[in-house]
DNA sequence: TAACTTTGTGTAATTCTTACACATTAAACG
DNA sequence: CGTTTAATGTGTAAGAATTACACAAAGTTA
């Protein structure tokens, strides 16, 4: 079988320059990341905007994005967004989907990769001021430039889902938290009602969250245990799938 | 804040040309896109690979896939090819994942966007004698060309999720399809085994089931009811996430 | 010290999941 | 044609998970 025969090996050289040629030439575009980054403030869902560049005159806000370099990963593309725009690198960051139609953007084809980041909005507040950057509200966010619109709605719509199944909201809170605050954010994240005794038993039952024999401070009521969550053991025992369920 | 000032355009005209010309110039790649594409004989997986062009001599196979042109959109691209290779036209195709790393591919730059496609290998068997294309039982897959070991494992364990939430491994199968046929294929894809009655109550249970009102035919034992799928009820009643469930 | 607000806890009813066995049907074989 | 073979079709009881729901305790504020 692994005849290497020159003969082929000569094809093979062929063959690789005329892809090669093919890759070079004519079928190229341009690629950009755009992050959806999400905080948690207030009891609401956040999602971190700038005013775009282009349409400024609209006022329509974007999603921070940035053309790839072609020597840049497409994963680094995205964390070098974050550390620009937020001054984080210890991140939670995701691909979530491809966006390429023809027409999506009005300088050309610009084929985008969306990903997903939470951050904790508190590790942050200093950066912001700077720029025409701005934390809106997810059930605010109507109108953005370009097809960030559809962008944005993919990404909220993959955390939804995706918070049900990982435990990556946790990236949205302090280290220490109280499980008000936990039942808060996934409130905020699904927006609906949960039951406060039936959240607290399940999250419990998980045993992934370790109390840190400490309480709030400065609540006008009785404080809560406050706790952090067990990543080490959550990677041992994460559940392993199975169960059919349309 | 609708203020359109002449300043104001001229701004923005001037930001969409600088947007253009780095859009137009260096910092453009290539784009492919690849499908895994499942199938389901003698209950096994099954996935459709060429023998790659370049690395023939090498006797290794590859994804199908083929560059985007820049008048393409990436679905279309996907699409193209799995009529090109398959004949089919209306099947199921979803994207799964950009592979974007800079050394991925021996010819240059190039951004893959990996699609994941299941096809009723019976409607199909016609095509496939032509070209150096073949079935290979996903066990069987261990050492694809370039990156695509790693785009075939991604879409796999994709699959194994997704068809946990979503009926699309019936695309796999004939319109209609006994009980038992169900199993395997849900076994097959899951690599596990399942309790037969409580399988079958589960899935009558959801009620997406249509009773044919036919018995299996040239079978060496008792003949199974023949069911479709009513995906059109699915559509209407499907399960609206709630639950947290690391 | 009384009023307020939020924490922390338990149980009963219900639903869902799992494990498991036997009679039935058709084809194949002698 | 009767026996064997191989798979289909069905029900139930035990256990696990989910839901709904109410009251005492702990701090803060006035």
């Amino acid at each position: 079988m692994a005849v290497t025969s020159k003969e082929n090996l000569q094809k093979n050289i062929k063959t690789l320059k005329k892809i090669q040629s093919e890759v070079q030439s004519i079928n190229r575009v341009a690629l950009s990341v755009d992050c959806v980054i999400f905080g948690f403030d207030e009891n609401k869902l956040k999602v971190l905007l700038i005013r775009s560049d282009l349409k400024k005159y609209q006022s329509k806000w974007s999603l921070l994005g940035d053309l790839v370099k072609p020597d840049e990963d497409l994963d680094t593309a995205a964390y070098h967004i974050l550390k620009q725009r937020t001054g984080l690198h210890d991140v939670y960051l995701e691909q979530v989907h491809t966006f390429g139609e023809v027409n999506r953007h009005p300088a050309g084809r610009v084929v985008t990769v969306a990903y997903c980041s939470l951050i904790n909005i508190q590790h942050h507040r200093l950066k912001i001021l700077d720029h025409e950057l701005h934390w809106h509200a997810v059930e605010s966010i109507t109108d953005l430039a370009f097809d960030h619109q559809k962008i944005f709605q993919a990404c909220y719509s993959w955390l939804q889902k995706r918070v049900q199944e990982h435990p990556l909201g946790l990236s949205l809170l302090p280290n220490k938290f109280s499980l008000r605050e936990l039942q808060n954010l996934y409130e905020a994240i699904l927006n609906i009602k949960l039951d406060r005794r039936n959240f607290r038993k399940k999250f419990f039952a998980m045993d992934f969250l370790v109390d840190m024999g400490e309480d709030e401070q400065n609540v006008p009521h009785r404080p809560g245990r406050l706790y952090k969550f067990d990543y080490e053991k959550y990677e041992k025992k994460k559940k392993t799938w199975s169960g059919i369920d349309f």
